[in-house]
DNA sequence: ACAAAAGTGTTACCCTTACACCCATGT
DNA sequence: ACATGGGTGTAAGGGTAACACTTTTGT
């Protein structure tokens, strides 16, 4: 019983030896934020009810870095997205069970360890492409994932805690947030990657005190109530403030 | 001019190419205490005059973890060590000038990516033992590190930066000293690794505050002044404050 | 006597938390 | 009117930073 995806991997399973290093695949948790929930990008393998992450496999002469990139473009058309390594993936029957009907010299059917990285990305300007070996590529919602292949919601796990960890010193709300948006919007992206509610009138006054953002001289229209202030990031100041930390001790 | 580390390489090449995974290499930072000064573990391999981080290769039928276990153990003759996989080293171009003299076929000429790691080990019970490829295991002063081969020194300070980052969140003192240990050392130990002076009393204070510390009915005698109370960690409360982070806001 | 260690006190300052109040404005 | 947003006030509490003082004790 051949299928589709069986098909194509064998048939560029010889290239894939060819130009890939071997052993290694890089795994990327791609996150937007849109409608005020956080939304992670996944794949839909052919003949399979499972989803998975978006990743692929490292060129011969491609840095690490450029692999991971190279691999981001393919699945958004967005390219200088901010991505972060975060941890490497390695235990040797990962994969075991998901290949297993396949051909033992199949090029993917090797045992892998995946770079895992996680993105950054302004839900508006991705436009989610399908690959070759997939049947759909959709937003999902993190708390309402599907179920994923292999050690893929391990992964996924890691990285939405290594987001919160990273918040006070990465430029989170730059790369999620499109150019402008509302104080409220801001806080409920806080919320939700900290899993907390936050105090409304601190909050506004905790990032004022930053002096990171820019308040713009336009509103939000359309909404059902009251106009809410557009900002933006002063990227610069927001940077700056970012290489020791928006807050802490030691 | 073929020296001793050439002969052992390509006598060896089929060997590894047999039972470890291609490109995929295994780094560790490994972190000592001792005499009031932080120290790292090197190696110096025969016929050069850099030094090197320990490390190895990863087994077809081996966990990731278990890789980075073995290699320390043969390093150190410890078991059971405090180990921290940080970032994964993807340049392509990262080994090549050190091969560049040996043949092209050989095994540990190919492209590695390194999955780095950090140890934390109470010095006392280290044994360093050369491995077959080195003539040198030392300890050294993190603030003397000698020339360091390929990127090394790269790995070594994105592990001590990841350290500083981990001292509220990960077990540090209690693998880094000795049992039983002063306030002043463990204060020392916090100052080497913030790079920063910190004020006894409020040290003082906040370590009592925690309450991960139980203090001994011993003194440490043999000083040339008064003796300093003995203290050890009272383990279970120090992991479980750990979990949440020793401070911090959000 | 001297120097390090232990323990405590003090003060100013900053930040957080939690509530509460005002006003503005779109439907 | 009502819900949301913007902006500010405040009081309690907790941690920090910096300094200083005391007592203890080993050489």
């Amino acid at each position: 019983m051949k299928n589709d995806l069986y098909k194509i991997l064998v048939e560029l399973s010889p290239n894939y030896k060819k130009n890939y290093l071997p052993s290694i695949s890089i795994d990327c948790v791609v996150f937007g934020f849109h409608d005020a929930s956080l939304k992670v990008l996944l794949l839909q393998l052919k003949n399979t009810t499972k989803w998975g992450l978006p990743g692929g496999y490292l060129k011969r002469d491609e840095d690490l870095n450029a692999g991971a990139n190279r691999i981001l473009k393919e699945r958004t058309g967005a390219e200088n997205i901010f991505l972060n390594q975060f941890k490497t993936f390695g235990k040797k029957n990962r994969s075991e069970e998901f290949f297993s009907d396949f051909p033992d010299d199949l090029w993917h059917k090797q045992r892998y360890i995946s770079i895992a990285h996680y993105a950054l990305i302004n839900f508006e300007i991705v436009n989610p492409v399908i690959d070759q070996f997939s049947e759909a590529c959709e937003w999902k919602e993190i708390s309402e994932l599907p179920e994923l292949m292999m050690d893929h919601e391990d992964i996924f796990n890691e990285a939405l805690l290594q987001l919160r960890r990273d918040l006070n010193y990465k430029p989170v709300g730059l790369n999620l947030l499109p150019e402008k948006f509302t104080m409220p919007e801001l806080q409920k992206l806080y919320e939700i990657i900290l899993d907390k509610k936050l105090n409304r009138g601190n909050f506004y006054r905790k990032m004022t005190r930053y002096e990171i953002l820019e308040k713009l001289n336009e509103t939000r229209k359309g909404g059902a109530h009251k106009a809410p202030d557009l900002y933006k990031f002063d990227e610069k100041k927001y940077k700056a403030a970012l290489k020791t930390g928006l807050q802490e001790s030691w």
